[in-house]
DNA sequence: TGGAAGTCGTTAAATCCTTCACATAGGAAC
DNA sequence: GTTCCTATGTGAAGGATTTAACGACTTCCA
C-alpha cells in the first residue's frame, strides 16, 4: 500500500472523483483533448488548482496542448481504483435511503450498494432499486465483509447502529444523520448534514454578499 | 448590514449552525453550563477551534467556568438570525426532494420549505410533508420573493432550472445534482454531490489509513 | 480566606490550500 | 525547418485554518 508518488493533499483527493466524472462525460462526448481551462469551466474549480492537483501525480499533460482525455481517464481509473468495485451497505430505507438506492451509482462509479437494512416490517423483504431490504436485526449476520456503510436512519438511532456497524467490521461510515456519532479511532466517518448545509447557505447569503466575486 | 464585529472566517461560519443545534440539545436537557471540551466531544470539533470560533464574537464565556448555555444560545439565535425564518423553495419532488419535505426543518431551524415544484403530473397538486406541489411550468409565477432554492431534479434538468431560478430572483441554490451549474456572479451555489461524497470516503479509506489519528 | 483546579481568550506557530505568474516545452502552420 | 502560439508544471507568495500553549481569571472547597 501507499505507493502514492507523494501524499496527495486531502483537498485534492476530494476533487478527484469530480474530475473523473467530468472526464468521463468528455470522453463519451468524443472529445480527445482538454485544457485545464476548459475543465475549470466545467467543474467550477480554478484552472491553476486543477493543474496543481494533476501535477501531484506527475506530468500528465503536454505543454501547449493540454491533456489527452483518454490517457487522463485511464490514469485516474487506476488511481481511483475504478476497476474494482467497492460494495457498501445502506442502513435506513426512508426517503433518503431510497434516493440512494435508486441512484445509479455504478455508472461512472466504483461503488455499489449491495445490501440494505431497515426496521420497518413493511419494507423488509421488498426490493428497492434492485437491492433487497433486510431486517436490521440481521445486520451482523448479513453484513458479510462489507466495510463501508451509508447511514440514513433517524437521528436517535444513529449511535446505536453505528456501534453495531463498527462491531461488524465497518471502517467507513457516510453519516447523513444530524447526530455526530462516536467511533473508535480507526473508523472514518464523513458527516453530511442536510439541515446544516441549508442553514450555512442562508447564513452566507445574508452575511457574505458576493457582488464582486469573479469579475 | 455587516454589523459583524469583524469578518468571521468561512470555516467558522459553517460550524455555527452545528454549534447552535447542539446548544439547543443541551438546553432542552436542562444543562446550564458547558465547557469547550464538553462541546468538543459532542460535535467532534477540537476544543481550541471551538474557543477560537466563539471568540470571533467576543468574550462569550467565563474563565474557569465555561459557557452559560442559555446566554450562548440566545446570542447565537440573534447572530444566526434564528428569529426570522427564511423561506425556501424546493424543485424536484423525487426521493431526495421528498426526504427534504418530510424533514422537520423548522425545529431548531430558521429555514422552512414554503413551496415545491415538480414536472410529474402525478405529483402536482399533492401535498408532501405539508407542502403543496406546484407544476414546474408555474415556477416563475409562484416563486414570489423566495430567494433560496433546493435543487433536487435530474442532472440533465439542472442547468435549465437554475437559469429559470436565477431569472426569478433566486440568489442562493443548494444543488444536489451531479451537474455543476453556471450562474451569474451574484448567485451563490453550494454543491452537495452524493456520489462524490461516497467515492471520496472510499478513496480516503483506501489511501489514508487512520490508525493513529487521535490517540 | 487561601490555594488548587479548571477553563477561557489569545498569541504565535504550524499546516494546509489556493492562486499568481512565468519559463518552458510541445504542437500547429506553412 | 522555423516560427508562433498555446497551455503545462511549478516556485513563490499569499491566505486560510487548525492547533498548541499559556497567562489570567473564576469557581470551589477546605
Amino acid at each position: 500500500m501507499d505507493l502514492e508518488p507523494t501524499k496527495i493533499p486531502q483537498a485534492t483527493a476530494k476533487r478527484l472523483p469530480l474530475y473523473y466524472r467530468f472526464l468521463n462525460n468528455l470522453h463519451s462526448q468524443g472529445k480527445m483533448r482538454v485544457s485545464s481551462k476548459e475543465l475549470s469551466d466545467a467543474v467550477k474549480v480554478d484552472s491553476a488548482t486543477i493543474r496543481r492537483d494533476f501535477s501531484y501525480f506527475g506530468a500528465l499533460g503536454k505543454k501547449g496542448y493540454g491533456y489527452n482525455v483518454e490517457y487522463l481517464l485511464s490514469f485516474f481509473r487506476k488511481t481511483l481504483d475504478q476497476d474494482e468495485t467497492t460494495d457498501v451497505a445502506l442502513i435506513g430505507v426512508g426517503n433518503l435511503g431510497t434516493a440512494f438506492l435508486n441512484y445509479n451509482f455504478t455508472k461512472n462509479n466504483n461503488t455499489k450498494i449491495k445490501i440494505a437494512f431497515d426496521a420497518s416490517e413493511e419494507r423488509v423483504g421488498t426490493e428497492v432499486g434492485g437491492v433487497k431490504v433486510e431486517h436490521i436485526d440481521d445486520l451482523e449476520e448479513k453484513m458479510g465483509d462489507l466495510t463501508v456503510a451509508i447511514l440514513t436512519v433517524p437521528a436517535n438511532a444513529a449511535q446505536g447502529i453505528a456501534d453495531r456497524l463498527v462491531k461488524a467490521g465497518v471502517s467507513g461510515i457516510l453519516n447523513f444523520t444530524p447526530a455526530r456519532i462516536s467511533v473508535p479511532h480507526h473508523v472514518r466517518v464523513h458527516h453530511i448534514d442536510l439541515a446544516i448545509e441549508l442553514q450555512a447557505l442562508v447564513y452566507f447569503l445574508k452575511h457574505y454578499p458576493l457582488e464582486d466575486e469573479e469579475f
